[in-house]
This record gives structure tokens, sequence and C-alpha cells, in this order.
RNA sequence: GUGGGUAUAGUUCAGUGGCAGAACGCCAGACUGUGGCUCUGGAUGUCGUGGGUUCGACCCCCACUACCCACCCCA
């Protein structure tokens, strides 16, 4: 026999059970965000390559190494061959929307949100998959309908923090930093280059080498002995302009206000290149060493970089594996349970067409109905009956059907009662 | 891309250089209209793949593959 085929590595299959913690999760984001007036997103999954290098970033790491990349090849003498990838995010997808529908003319701002599968092509691990999904919600527009406020940026933190607790997460931390504008980043970049090149040879080996390719990354080591240093390294909040800085304070006043616990995080960095001002991440114990539950941030720059119109925003993403995981370690949020309230039983020669008949009209009636068939004996039925996770059972044989009334027996307490056919659902429903 | 760990029944896992195991689950019967208990019986399988050592390898050696964890990076 042939060798069968597998799932292909980092991809994987979300069964029952566990896809019902999946659905509550997703139903929950769609229900805050319909709260905050955030409306749903479809983008496509693939894109022109140049959509993530130029918005993401050529020299990141998702860019230069971690993307599902093809050539799709012309099919005709008047195509040409193009670049497409996988999407490693979707906030360049969503951008791209933005600008390829002019929405920044209809002056008001978007609040779009999507749901959907991401692809980077990295080593899987615990929380780490190469096909893996991400929630995520954009607030973007013209300066003039508000995208640059700080009010949003507090807006969707606080969002999420509500998100969190209704999707039953309690054990997160939210971190907060600011990156500033491009020039503040560039400044700075600079600023710790020069503090490095003195210190970098008593750091570890990956610390020299990012002392030169990125130097922001340095602030990302965990190692012990190098946090003396870390620390007495510039600081980005030294190197904000001032409209920088007072943009900051005004989402931590907000923050304050609204009873947002936090802890401004200056060490924080994050690896996609739009990322400009407010930056923030929530992250959870239970996670392993992939801690980061969710991160966003705002991109003042980036419609403009994608060759479209000015306009701000800020977004985050959360990933949904890690979502399902984090809950999962929770010991307080159980599985929802989506089995079927009745299990109709046909018992004997020809009731499969009578139950049919019964099953159809409890299913019209909104009643989850799972339906046996007449090969099994009354404790099939049973052993069936409990398999299916269904609380009732229902007897449909000859005496039944001649009466007109059935036999109703709570499969929990072993109490049964005897309805007329069109007293079943009402039964149920009480 | 680098490192470490793991690979035996549907699942979770024991195991020994000489017959392939347990628990749970599954199937059948006792028991063809009222189960959950019990009893009896049954099937669990290329011991990840390929090679080597050996009279003999699931076990020792080598290679490969897959999965897990970590680095890196991120959600």
């Amino acid at each position: 026999m042939a060798d069968p085929i597998k799932a292909v590595r980092g991809t994987r299959d979300i069964l029952p059970p566990d896809s019902a913690l999946w659905q509550h999760v997703e139903q929950a984001a769609r229900d805050v965000f319909q709260r905050y007036d955030f409306h749903e997103i479809r983008t496509p999954i693939f894109e022109d390559t140049q959509l993530f290098a130029r918005s993401v970033g050529e020299e990141t790491d998702i860019v230069s190494k971690e993307m599902f990349t093809w050539e799709d090849r012309p099919r005709a003498q008047s195509e040409k061959a193009q670049s497409l990838t996988l999407r490693p995010e979707n906030t360049a997808g969503v951008v791209r929307a933005y600008i390829e529908h002019k929405l920044g003319e209809t002056g008001k701002l978007q609040k779009l949100y999507y749901i959907g599968p991401q692809f980077r092509r990295e080593r899987p691990q615990k929380g780490r998959f190469r096909q893996f999904y991400q929630i995520g919600a954009e607030v973007l527009g013209p300066p003039s309908a508000g995208s640059e406020s700080p009010a949003r940026d507090a807006e969707i933190i606080t969002m999420l923090a509500q998100l969190l607790r209704e999707v039953g997460i309690r054990n997160w931390e939210l971190q907060l930093n600011s990156v500033g504008c491009a020039d503040d980043r560039a400044r700075y970049n600079q600023a710790l280059r020069e503090a490095l090149a003195g210190v970098k040879d008593k750091m570890c080996a990956d610390c020299r080498r990012r002392a030169e390719t990125n130097p922001l990354r340095v602030l990302d080591c965990k190692v012990p002995e190098d946090q003396r240093i870390i620390e007495s390294l510039p600081k980005i909040s030294a190197y904000l302009d001032e409209p920088c800085r007072e943009h900051f304070n005004e989402v931590r006043k907000i923050l304050n206000h609204v009873g947002l616990r936090y802890q401004v995080n200056e060490r924080m960095v994050r690896g996609l290149d739009y990322y400009t001002r407010t930056t923030f991440e929530f992250t959870h114990g239970g996670l392993g060493a992939q801690s980061a539950l969710l991160g966003g941030g705002r991109y003042d720059g980036l419609s403009e970089g994608l060759g479209g119109p000015k306009a701000p925003g800020i977004g985050f993403a959360l990933g949904l594996d890690r979502f399902v995981l984090a809950l999962q370690s929770e010991e307080t949020v159980g599985i929802p349970d989506q089995s079927p309230a009745i299990y109709v039983a046909p018992l004997g020669q020809g009731m499969n067409a009578e139950a049919a008949v019964i099953a159809r009209d409890l299913r019209k009636q909104q009643i989850a109905t799972e339906l046996g068939d007449d090969t099994f004996r009354a404790k099939k039925s049973f052993e069936a009956a409990e398999r299916s996770g269904a609380k009732f059972i229902l007897f449909v044989g000859e005496n039944e059907i001649a009466s007109e009334q059935f036999a109703l027996k709570n499969l929990k307490s072993g109490e049964q009662m005897t309805v007329a056919r069109a007293e079943i659902a009402n039964k149920l429903k009480s």
C-alpha cells in the first residue's frame, strides 16, 4: 500500500471537540468588535510579493527568510510572470485594500477586523506553526477623521483587555512602548550603535552580531550576564520628539483613567518595520517560549509607503493558536458543550422512516438532534446516545407510532415520561 | 538555519539481545423494547524507515524521516 499522505510540516487539523474552543474565541472577538463598531474585511490569502517587501520590510526576518513565495508563470502571451506570496500577516493586505478602494475618500474612519490563516516558513514549536491563525483589527483613515488621535490607540488596547476578559483568559500582562517616528528611530539606532561599539565585546555572541546588524534587537537579549550592560544603554524615550512624547503621554493618561494595568517596557522591540509611536504586546505565562499572545502598534507612514494617501493607523494581530493554548492552560475554561439535545432511536423494523420525520421536525424547531438507525437493539441505542453526549433519548417504535405517544428519557437522571408527538420539542426546551 | 529530546496497539505508556505487553478505549456474546454495573471472549501492531553487528535485534551501532522542545524570530 502506498504511504499515506500526512499534513505537511507546521500545519495541522483542528478537530472536534477542540474546534469548539476556536469557535468560542472567534465568536467572542466578533461580539466585542461589533460593540466597538469594527466591521469585517476579507482580503486574499496571497498577494503580490512586493506588498510585503515594501510594508513589513525587506530586511526583516519575515520577508527575508520566512515567506512562502512562488513565481506564477504566465499562461498567455499577454500575461507577465508575477511573484506571489502567501500572506505572512494581514495588515499589509488591509492597507492595500484601503488604498485600492479609495476608502480614505469617504472621509470616514475605517475600523476593520479580519480572521484568517497566515503563513510563515519557520521551524515549528510550541505556539508556532507554518499555517497559523490571526484575528486582527485596524483603525485607519485620513488625519481629518481622527486617525492619528491617541484616543484610537487607547480604544484598541481597551478593547483587547475586554476581549481577553470575555474569552476567559486572565493570566496576562500588557507591555507598552513608543518607538517614535521614523526620524526618532533613526537617531536612536545611531545612538545605540555608538554606545554598543564600546561594550559589545563583553556581551554574548548573539549580541555582538546584533550590534552590527540590528542594534534594537540587543534590547531583546535574555542572557543574564548581558542585562547590566543593556540597562546602561540609551533609552528610546530620550529620543522621542515633542509630538511623539505628547502622543504617548496621552495614550497612557487614557489607559490610566480607564484603569488598565500596563508596564512601560522600553526594551520591547517589534520585528516589523512599519511600526511607529505606540507599540504594545500582551503576554501570557502558559505559552512556553512564545509568550506573545498578541501584539500591535501604530503605523502612521504605511499607506504612503505603499503609494497611497496619508492614512495614519493603528492595529493589532492576535495569535488564535496561542489564545487556545492559553485558554487550555487556565483550568477554569472548559470546552463548550456542543452535544445534541436529543438522540432519536428507531426501534425495530421499518422505523427509520418514522424516526426521520420526527428528527426533521425537531431540527426545524431548533433542537440539536442526533438520529440513530434501527440496526441497534435498545441497549445499543443507549450506548450510541451516551456517546453522542445527548441529554435525552427518544424511542420510536411500533407502539409509539400507533399511539402517537413517545417514550422520552432523560439520560442523566433516568427519569422517563410519555409525551405526545407535538410536545417533544416543548419538553426539551423547558 | 542550529541544538536537544522522542518514535511500541485507536489513546496514554511499560518492556527485554531469545514468544509483543498493561490500562483505557474498541468489537462480539451473556442481553432482539430500557442502558450506564458485571462476567466471558476477541482484534489490537511493518515495535517510524533503511542499512549494519549478531546464531538471533523492538532492544546495540549508523543513516534517514517525522514529531516535540529550545535558539532565532514572532502572533
